[in-house]
DNA sequence: CAACTACCTGACCACGAAGTCAACAAGTTA
DNA sequence: TAACTTGTTGACTTCGTGGTCAGGTAGTTG
């Protein structure tokens, strides 16, 4: 048993170090770029954190630049993923309830490539534009026109959607983005499970009834 | 009048020379921290923006972080002030409308301001953090303390006050972090009047009709 | 086990940015 | 106008950072 863990451990093959590597790289990278941006982190930083030598790191991704666009290329994906979940055909009050659900728990387990996002827009987007204006503006077409139907199927007011989106983009984001300023105001230390969901309940009732979704 | 106006270009008083330089270098500095970040700005692209000699910055700002904390500390001033005018006399509906009407214009008028003070609090507030636990926690309590009045007065229904205030600062800010986004979404080269409009009419109305206030 | 490939790393380099400085110019004041 | 303060600037220094490279070691494969 001993035995077979240490050789394991001793005797790794070329394509798990790689794999490992990668992996340990790409989340101390996230960390860090989430913490202090792009230009603010040192690939030396990265480098001791990760217990590696700068050149190792070097070697795995040939420049910074190259690093920091594969962990944003993460991102996207995962920011983007909850939203197809919404379809016309469910009832506005179950779909923007389990969205909202969903977002604030990524604000919550992903907070490092929310913050990442959310820094990358604030500065004008330059790494992600061609990634907006192709894949997300396409599924945030397709949202809209859900809510569209929503509302023509009177299950909502008419309000809209492009600017509902963004209220709850926002609001549910602002939990990573802000979670400091808010644990600060709340004088704690950090926010904690509750926080998120009270925050999601909140949302969740704010928006509803907002949109004259029936709750019972 | 030709003679009048241009003695005054060419023999500028001390004083006003100073305060000209300073104000033309604070403008110019928040332009670019809120594009590029701390760290993604140089003093040099500063100078060269503002068309005076690096020198001529170090000057005037002994350092970059002189700099960039005079840029900060206005910040949080026009960042607080909207707040203290809600009090637990007004009626919500009026205060809230206000408010948010208040602070998507922030948005729209000092979008740089808006946007680094995002970032600031993106990154962990390094420079704010003192001020964000004194100043703004003190008028954040007070004004939760103002909605918890509203709802003894029934005036709207019982909600986390805390959590209200977040959903409505970054709903409200994110038309000026998230302005890009926005628009690449919508297919414009930015977010005009009537975007703003638009946004902090549904948020008013989510607002006032999630929070069960009476509208008309 | 030999030849090969993949991984690892310390020493090094080039560059750009913050900040200093000394000399000068322009305004101020007695 | 002389002495003084305030503003202006280019040349310079220092230092951290991204990135290279050559010479190694560890796994791989015939």
């Amino acid at each position: 048993m001993n035995d077979t863990k240490k050789s394991v451990v001793k005797r790794r093959k070329s394509a798990d170090i790689r794999k490992d590597n990668l992996q340990l790289i790409l989340t101390v990278a996230e960390q860090r770029f989430a913490e202090y941006g792009y230009n603010g982190t040192t690939i030396s930083s990265i480098a001791e954190q990760a217990n590696l030598p700068k050149s190792n790191i070097l070697y795995y991704f040939k420049t910074k630049e190259v690093l920091y666009k594969e962990v944003l290329s993460q991102i996207l994906k995962i920011w983007m993923v909850d939203m197809e979940e919404m379809t016309a055909e469910q009832h506005p009050k179950e779909a923007l309830r389990h969205y909202i659900l969903l977002k604030i728990r990524q604000s919550k387990d992903h907070s490092n490539a929310s913050r990442i996002f959310a820094s990358e827009l604030l500065h004008g987007a330059p790494f992600l534009r061609d990634k907006l204006q192709t894949d997300l503006k396409i599924q945030f077409i397709s949202t809209c026109q859900v809510i569209r139907e929503w509302i023509a199927k009177q299950w909502m007011n008419p309000i809209s959607p492009e600017h509902l989106l963004f209220m709850i983009w926002s609001s549910t984001q602002a939990y990573a983005d802000y979670g400091l300023q808010s644990s600060i105001l709340m004088g704690k230390a950090e926010l904690d499970d509750d926080d998120f969901e009270t925050g999601a309940e909140l949302i969740t009732q704010i928006v509803l009834r907002g949109c004259g979704i029936k709750q019972l």
